[in-house]
RNA sequence: GCCGGGAUGGUGAAAUUGGUAGACACGCAAGACUUAAAAUCUUGUGAGGGCAACCUCGUGCGGGUUCAAGUCCCGCUCCUGGCACCA
C-alpha cells in the first residue's frame, strides 16, 4: 500500500502556495476582513526552536479556519531586526549586523515556510530596511512637533501651542510639559530668543530632548534598559553599571496615562495583561500637601542654646511656628469637645483664683489648658489615650523638660465629677510655686504680644515647603514626622548645621549605594534626622524632618508624610529611631483626629481634601507611577534619528530627506570619548553642516507600529494609505506571551492612540483581541557517569555506585532511553564509553530547564519535520495541551499524531493500498461522528482550545474507521474541518478525491444538528448521589414513566432497600438521582 | 510583601452551565501477524479488595454549601509568572 510520503507532499502543496500565492490578502473591501498578527519574531543566530512557533501555528489555524468561511484574511510576517544580538556578533567579528540579519532572516523564512504557514509573504516587513524606517522616523517627526493637550485630552500640533503662547502666554493652557517649566505671559514668549522658544517648546514636544538618570555601562559604553542591568551589572557581559544624568530623547507617554488606563476596558485581552498594565501605569488618587519648614529650629547660629529656648521665658510657643500655632489653637477653641467646654466654664475668668489658657501652644506642642503662672498643665483623655500611651508620654516629657507638670484627667472623670478634679487642680495649683517665685522673668505672656510676631528673616524661613503625596490623607493625624529622599532638593538648605556632617554622610552613602545593595538591604533601615522642623498642617504640631533612603526621589514629590501606625516601613523607621508614633484608624474609622474621627476611611479622605483645599495647604491630586519612556539609545544598529543641532538646539530634517540611513562606520563602539557609534562617520553631519544626532532608537520604535505597516507595506507616500487601514481597522487576534505587556503592548498602544489624535489612524487600539501563549519550557536529559571512569550507569541503578549527572542531546534520546550508538558519535571520546544497562537499556534520568544550547535541550522544528512531518509537528505542539500553558517540551507523545495522520489516510484507501472512495450515500453514523467534529472544531478554534480539537480528530477518524467508512462526502468534508490543522496531507487527499485548486478555497462544511440528533439518552442512575447504574430512555418518555422504570429497577432497588424515597431528581437528559 | 495563574492516573491531558472523573493520546502489559524485527491490529491499564458479580477509596490539604462538587464558598500548603522600599 502506498504509504502516505509526507516529506514529498509537503514540499509540493508549500511549493504550491507560494506559486499561487494562495494566502495573499486581498484588498477587496467588500469582504469582511480578518486581521491575524503573529508576535514580532527577532531573527537570532540561533534560530527557530520547537518552542517559538507554538502560538504561529495556532494563529495559523485560525487564519486557515477564518479564510475557509470566507474571510479576507490578513496573515503577515516579518522581522523586528534592529537589535542589540546583531551588534554584539558584529562589534565582535567585525561583520555588518546588516549582513548578520538578513542571513538570519533567511534562515527564518526557511524555518518558516517549512511549517507550512500560511502567510503573506508578499507583505513581510522588516524593521531595519530604510523604506520601513523611513516612516518610524517620520513618526518620530510627528511626535516631535506634538503636544499634548490635557483639556481635549489629545494630542496637537506644536503650531497650536505656539499660537497659544503668542497670545496668553502658557498660564491658561493645559498641556503636559517637563516639571520644571516656567511660566511666562504673551509678551514674554514675543520676547524670547528663536533658541529660548525652542528651549520652551522641548518642555512640551511628544518626543523631547532632556537630562534623565540612565544606566550606563562605562565598559560597553553604552546606555542599558533597566532589564539589561542585572544587580547593578550588565546581563551581558557582567560589567558594572552606574547612574549616570545624560541628555536623552524621551516620549512623553505619561500625558497617555490616563487614556492607556481607561481604555484597557474595551480590549479583549487577558486578565494578567491587563492588570501587568495597570500595575505599571500605577495611578493612585490621593492629595498633595504642603508642610512648612521651621528652618534651623536647632540652629545655634540662628537661636540661642536649645537649653535657653526651651526655659519658659515669656515665651513658651516656639517662636518659628508662632504664627501656624496661633491658628490651630484659635481653630481647637472654636470647637471643644464637650468635656473641654465643661472644664473651660469651671476655671474660666480666674474662676478658681488661678488664670488659665486654653489651646495654648509650648513649645511644638499645644496644650489642653495651662496655667502659666503656675507651670500646670491640664490634660483631658478620651479613649485613644491608652493606644497612643507612648506618644502622649513624650509629650509630657517634652513639657516637663519645659518645667511644666502635666496633670491628666479622663474624659469620663469630667463628667461623672467635675468638681472632684477641681479640687485635685487647685490642690496642686497651691503646692506649685508661682513664676515670680521662680525667678524667671516677670512678663506675662498675651496673645497680642506683638514682640512674638516672627521676624522678616523667620518669616522667609517658613516659606518653604515639603510638598508631600498622599493616597491615604485620612491618616494625617497619624503624621509625627517627615522623610525625604536623601536626593530631594530641600535637604541642602534645611538641614541645620549640627547635623550637617551626618546628614551629607548618610547622601554620600545612600548615592554611592548600588541598585544591588538596595535591592539586597532592602530590610535595613536607615536614615539621619536633617535637625529641621515642619510643621503639621493640621494640628499645627511641630514634627521632625529626618533623610532615608526608603523614600525614593523619582516616586510622587520624593518626600513622605510618615504615617507609622498605618505604613510598615514608616513604623519600622519610627521603631528604629525611636520617633513617636499614634494610632489613628482602628476597625476600619478614623480615631484621634480632631474632626475626622469617626468617619470610617473613604469620608474620611473625602473630607481631609475638602479641608486641605479649603484651607490652601494642599489639592487632591492623581499620580502615576509611569515614567516617561527614554527614546534614546546609544548604538549603531538602530533607526538614526532625524535630528540635526543649530547652536545645541534640535532641529528635524526635512520630510523630503528621508530616509535618514545609518551610515557606514570603522567600528561599531563608541569612540574613545565615549560618543556613541555613529559619531565615528565622517559624513554625520547635514549638507549645511549641521551636526546630526547620534544615538539611535530602541527595539520598540519600529515594533510599535509595524501592524499598520503591513495593511499596505508598500507604500512609499504614506506609512499607511488611510482607505487601507480604514478597512482593516486593527489586529483582530494577536497571538503572544505576556512578557511584553509592559513594554511592547503598552509602547504600541501609546503610539496607536498618538497617530489616531493626529487624524492618521481611524482606531486608538492597535490590537483588539489577544491571547497568550504559554513558553514551551526544555526538557533535558541526564546521564549518569561513575566517576572518575569513561562509564554511564542507567537512571534506576545509578544510587549503587558514585556519579556525576551529565546533559546529553535530548536528540539522541528517545522515551528516555539513550540511543547508545549514536551517543557513541556525538562527543569523540564517548567511542569507547561503556554502559551498564537495565532490562537492556539505558535509562536516562529528566528535568524541565530552559531551552538552552547550553543544557543540550533545544529541539530545532526542522529535526521534527525531517523524522515526522511538518502536519505531525503542528497537531503534537496543538495535542501538548492549553495554549496558555507553560509546558516542557517533550517528543514522548509524538507517535501519536504520527500515528493518526496515517490512519487518516489509509481511510482513503483500500486493503490494496490503491486510492479508493465510494459515492454512496452517506451513512448515518458517519455523518454523525462528522458532525460532531464540525460542532465541535467550530467551538474549540472560536474559544482558541486547539488540543481539544486534536482529540476530536482522533475520535472522528477512529469512528470511520471502525464502520470502514470511504464516503467521498464524508472524508472530503472531513478534510475541510482538519486542513486549518494538517494542511499538507488534507490538500492532498482532496486533490486525489479528485478536486482541483487548494482546499482553503473549499469553504467550510456547514454543521447540520440534524444529524447528530439522538432521540434517546441513557441516564447515569445515581442513589443518594453515588452512580448505580445507566438506564436509556427515548427523550419523549414522561418523567413518571422513567421515576417508575428506575425505582422497580433490580440494581437501584438493592440500593434503597427498605429506606422511603425521599427525593426522585430528574434532570433531562442530564442524569437521574434517587435520594433516600 | 503585593497582584495574577496553577495543582486531576506512570506521563501529556479531557470534563463547555454544579450532573457518569480520567475522553483522546503516550507509556506499560498480554495477544495476533512474522523465521525475526519494524510496522500494523486486538485486549487490558486510577488505587485497594474479591474467583467473579461487585464493593470501598480517589481530582494538593482541612472544612463548608448542595439531592449532586475537579467545578461554588471559607481557611491553608506547594509550584509558577509579574511587580516591588510606589507613600
Amino acid at each position: 500500500m502506498a504509504e502516505y510520503q509526507f516529506r514529498a507532499t509537503e514540499k509540493k502543496w508549500q511549493a504550491f502556495w507560494e506559486k499561487n500565492q494562495t494566502f495573499s490578502a486581498s484588498d477587496d473591501f467588500e469582504k469582511p476582513k480578518y486581521y491575524t498578527l503573529d508576535m514580532f519574531p527577532y531573527p537570532s543566530g540561533a534560530g527557530l526552536h520547537v518552542g517559538h512557533p507554538l502560538g504561529y501555528i495556532a494563529s495559523d489555524i485560525v487564519a486557515r479556519f477564518k479564510k475557509q468561511q470566507g474571510f479576507n484574511v490578513l496573515h503577515p510576517m516579518g522581522f523586528d531586526s534592529f537589535g542589540l544580538p546583531a551588534e554584539q556578533y558584529a562589534i565582535q567579528t567585525g561583520q555588518h549586523p546588516a549582513i548578520t540579519t538578513s542571513e538570519n532572516i533567511t534562515r527564518y523564512i526557511e524555518q518558516l515556510k517549512n511549517i507550512g504557514f500560511a502567510y503573506d509573504w508578499k507583505r513581510e516587513v522588516r524593521t531595519s530596511d530604510p523604506s520601513f524606517y523611513k516612516w518610524t522616523q517620520w513618526i518620530f517627526m510627528q511626535l516631535f512637533n506634538s503636544w499634548y493637550d490635557y483639556h481635549d485630552n489629545k494630542a496637537r500640533s506644536i503650531s497650536v501651542l505656539t499660537e497659544h503662547f503668542e497670545k496668553t502666554g502658557n498660564q491658561l493652557i493645559k498641556a503636559a510639559c517637563d516639571e520644571d517649566t516656567p511660566d511666562f505671559t504673551a509678551t514674554d514668549w514675543l520676547h524670547f530668543t528663536e533658541e529660548e522658544k525652542q528651549k520652551i517648546l522641548l518642555k512640551y514636544r511628544i518626543a523631547y530632548l532632556s537630562e534623565a538618570v540612565v544606566n550606563w555601562c562605562p565598559a560597553m559604553g553604552t546606555v542599558l534598559s533597566n532589564d539589561e542591568v542585572k544587580d547593578g551589572f550588565s546581563e551581558r557581559g557582567g560589567h558594572p553599571v552606574e547612574r549616570k544624568k545624560m541628555m536623552q530623547w524621551s516620549m512623553r507617554i505619561t500625558a497617555y496615562a490616563n487614556r492607556l488606563l481607561e481604555g484597557l476596558n474595551k480590549l479583549d485581552w487577558p486578565e494578567p495583561v491587563k492588570e501587568m498594565q495597570r500595575n505599571w501605569i500605577g495611578k493612585s488618587v490621593g492629595a498633595e500637601l504642603d508642610f512648612e519648614v521651621v528652618k534651623n529650629s536647632f540652629d545655634p547660629s540662628l537661636d540661642p542654646s536649645p537649653k535657653e529656648r526651651e526655659m519658659p521665658g515669656y515665651m513658651t510657643g516656639d517662636q518659628e511656628i508662632w504664627e501656624a500655632l496661633k491658628r490651630f489653637s484659635r481653630e481647637n477653641r472654636k470647637d471643644p469637645t464637650e468635656e473641654e467646654d465643661i472644664f473651660w466654664q469651671a476655671v474660666r475668668n480666674k474662676k478658681t483664683g488661678y488664670k488659665f489658657r486654653r489651646q495654648h501652644p509650648i513649645g511644638n506642642y499645644i496644650a489642653d489648658f495651662v496655667c502659666l503662672d503656675r507651670k500646670l498643665v491640664i490634660e483631658l483623655d478620651g479613649e485613644e489615650h491608652k493606644i497612643n500611651k507612648e506618644y502622649d508620654q513624650l509629650r509630657t516629657d517634652y513639657l516637663n523638660s519645659c518645667g511644666f507638670k502635666v496633670l491628666r484627667f479622663w474624659n469620663a472623670e469630667i463628667k461623672k465629677n467635675i468638681s472632684h478634679v477641681l479640687d485635685k487642680v487647685i490642690e496642686e495649683l497651691r503646692t506649685s510655686p508661682s513664676l515670680s517665685e521662680r525667678g524667671a522673668g516677670g512678663e506675662v505672656f498675651t496673645d497680642k504680644n506683638p514682640s512674638l510676631d516672627p521676624s522678616p528673616k523667620e518669616r522667609k524661613a517658613n516659606d518653604l515647603k515639603i510638598k508631600v503625596f498622599t493616597t491615604r490623607v485620612d491618616t494625617i493625624y497619624g503624621v509625627t514626622f517627615m522623610v525625604l529622599a536623601p536626593e530631594h532638593e530641600l535637604v541642602k538648605e534645611i538641614t541645620t548645621s549640627e547635623q550637617k556632617e551626618a546628614v551629607e554622610e548618610y547622601v554620600k552613602i545612600a548615592k554611592n549605594r548600588s541598585e544591588r545593595e538596595r535591592m539586597t538591604e532592602v530590610k535595613r533601615v536607615s536614615g539621619v534626622f536633617t535637625g529641621a522642623y515642619a510643621i503639621h498642617p493640621f494640628s499645627g504640631e511641630k514634627i521632625q524632618v529626618w533623610i532615608g533612603d526608603y523614600v525614593l526621589a523619582g516616586y510622587g514629590t520624593g518626600a513622605v508624610m510618615a504615617v507609622p501606625s498605618d505604613d510598615e516601613r514608616d513604623l519600622a523607621f519610627a521603631e528604629h529611631f525611636g520617633l513617636p508614633v499614634k494610632q489613628v484608624v482602628e476597625d476600619g474609622k478614623i480615631i484621634n483626629s480632631d474632626f475626622l474621627s469617626g468617619l470610617p476611611i473613604k469620608e474620611a479622605i473625602a473630607k481631609a481634601i475638602e479641608y486641605v483645599e479649603e484651607k490652601g495647604i494642599g489639592k487632591a491630586k492623581v499620580n502615576f507611577r509611569m515614567r516617561d519612556a527614554i527614546f534614546s539609545r546609544q548604538r549603531y544598529w538602530g533607526e538614526p534619528v532625524p535630528v540635526y543641532y543649530k547652536n545645541g538646539i534640535p532641529y528635524l530634517l526635512n520630510e523630503d530627506q528621508l530616509p535618514l540611513e545609518l551610515p557606514e562606520v570603522d567600528k561599531y563602539l563608541p569612540t574613545e570619548d565615549g560618543e556613541p557609534p555613529l559619531a565615528r562617520a565622517k559624513t554625520w553631519k547635514t549638507e549645511e553642516g549641521y551636526e546630526l544626532e547620534k544615538s539611535t532608537m530602541p527595539g520598540w520604535a519600529g515594533s510599535s507600529w509595524y501592524m499598520f505597516r503591513y495593511m499596505d507595506p508598500h507604500n512609499n507616500e504614506e506609512f499607511v494609505a488611510p482607505e487601507k487601514q480604514e478597512y482593516w481597522k486593527n489586529v483582530d487576534l494577536y497571538i503572544g506571551g505576556s512578557e511584553h505587556a509592559t513594554g511592547h503592548l503598552l509602547y504600541s498602544r501609546f503610539w496607536t492612540m498618538f497617530l489616531y489624535d493626529m487624524g492618521y489612524l481611524n482606531v486608538d487600539e492597535p490590537f483588539q483581541k489577544m491571547i497568550n501563549q504559554g513558553m514551551i519550557q526544555g526538557r533535558s536529559n541526564f546521564i549518569y557517569r561513575v566517576e572518575g571512569k569513561n562509564t554511564y550507569v542507567s537512571k534506576n541503578l545509578k544510587d549503587q555506585y558514585t556519579t556525576q549527572a551529565i546533559h546529553v542531546d535530548v536528540n539522541i534520546v528517545y522515551n528516555d532511553e539513550l540511543d547508545i550508538e549514536k551517543f557513541r558519535r556525538w562527543r569523540s571520546e564517548n567511542a569507547d564509553a561503556e554502559f551498564i544497562l537495565e532490562d537492556g537499556k539505558y535509562v536516562c534520568g529528566a528535568e524541565v530547564e530552559k531551552m538552552s544550547k547550553s543544557k543540550h535541550n533545544v529541539v530545532n522544528p526542522d529535526d521534527v519535520i525531517e523524522q515526522y512531518g511538518a502536519d505531525t509537528l503542528r497537531l503534537y505542539e496543538m495535542f501538548l495541551g492549553p495554549l496558555e500553558q507553560f509546558k516542557p517540551w517533550n517528543t514522548n507523545g509524538i507517535d501519536g499524531t504520527s500515528k493518526f495522520l496515517k490512519k487518516l489516510w489509509r481511510l482513503f484507501h483500500n486493503e490494496k493500498g490503491d486510492f479508493s472512495l465510494s459515492d454512496e450515500k452517506a451513512d448515518k453514523k458517519a455523518l454523525k461522528a462528522l458532525h460532531l467534529a464540525i460542532q465541535k472544531v467550530e467551538y474549540d478554534i472560536e474559544h482558541f482550545s486547539f488540543n481539544t480539537s486534536v482529540s476530536t480528530f482522533m475520535i472522528c477518524v477512529n469512528t470511520l474507521t471502525e464502520l470502514k467508512c470511504n464516503n467521498r462526502e464524508i472524508l472530503t468534508d472531513l478534510m475541510r474541518v482538519i486542513a486549518p490543522y494538517a494542511p499538507h496531507i488534507c490538500e492532498e487527499l482532496w486533490q486525489l478525491a479528485g478536486n482541483s485548486g487548494s482546499i482553503s478555497d473549499a469553504g467550510w462544511p456547514k454543521f447540520n444538528p440534524e444529524f447528530i440528533k439522538e432521540n434517546e439518552f441513557t441516564y447515569p442512575v445515581s442513589v443518594n448521589g453515588k452512580h448505580r447504574d445507566n438506564m436509556t430512555f427515548s427523550f419523549d418518555t414522561p418523567k413518571e414513566e422513567i421515576e417508575k422504570a428506575v425505582l422497580e429497577n433490580p440494581k437501584i432497588q438493592k440500593w434503597i432497600e427498605d429506606k422511603p424515597v425521599k427525593k426522585f431528581i430528574f434532570v433531562p437528559n442530564k442524569i437521574v438521582n434517587v435520594v433516600v
